[in-house]
DNA sequence: GCTTGACCTTCCAGTAACTGGAAGGTTTAG
DNA sequence: CTAAACCTTCCAGTTACTGGAAGGTCAAGC
């Protein structure tokens, strides 16, 4: 199949694959008489894979690592488990710094009028000095 | 005060105050006779008032529309107070993608045995199709 | 045979928000 | 006088693509 089909099947755009080309994050793809990139089911599905890692929030350098173990057949799924569980840390992390964001927008917005007025708490709060969520 | 104090004092690195100023974030610095970057109390509060916005989530663009409400006196609050509710939706909705990601992961995690073999849960999941959360 | 539209190719530029580092001028303390 | 600690500008690199230009290919319909 050409580039297209296997986009709509791994579910990554042909522009993406071809990116992923170009880094060599995946192999040359082999290529038709035309000079065309022609893709079968393995190769779908290595690219499938990538799709659906990277949407897990795996980064491509995690993904190089994690293609290496899908290949290595003497792999240790101890690895797999370890760049799993510290992506999900690492996710945690993220989220906590995100609800105190949110939470300090929650108290800004609750202390401003927003009216047609220039009395403003938010933008007073954001001058002053640092608080906590 | 020299750029570095005022970096100190607002809480942005030299750095970015030189790079706000060169995206035309800020006004350019008035100059002493070296030719170092002078920086007032009032120009400090404003670098510290951009701190304070990108910490809980303002993109520069969005800082960019915090500091003319900043320096508008007509300005109408319910303004600002759009631009938070909406900062804050938009964290929302982050929060929950991350959080629906950690959930795989977590669920990955589970199913692998995480040992010294190469049978790896983890691995046939994210070759195989989609699922949910 | 020709056109049209949907493919495909490569390559270049842009995105966000900095950060690192080189090369070089200034200031201050000792 | 020198060394450290400032400051300056400018260029390159980061992440993971995406948009778009210029141009080749293919399949269908007239």
């Amino acid at each position: 199949m050409n580039i297209s089909e296997a986009a709509r099947r791994s579910g990554l755009s042909a522009k993406t694959i071809r990116y992923y080309e170009a880094i060599e994050l995946i192999a040359p793809a082999v290529r038709g008489a035309n000079g065309y990139r022609r893709y079968d089911a393995s190769a779908v599905e290595e690219l499938h894979f990538l799709a659906r890692a990277r949407e897990v929030g795996f980064d491509l350098k995690e993904c190089r690592q994690l293609l290496g173990l899908l290949r290595d057949s003497a792999r240790q799924s101890r690895h797999a488990r370890e760049l799993v569980l510290e992506k999900s840390a690492q996710l945690q992390h993220r989220i906590q710094q995100l609800r105190a964001m949110q939470s300090v927008l929650e108290s800004l917005a609750q202390r401003c009028q927003g009216d047609e007025g220039p009395e403003c708490a938010i933008l007073e709060d954001l001058s002053s000095a640092r608080q906590d969520a």
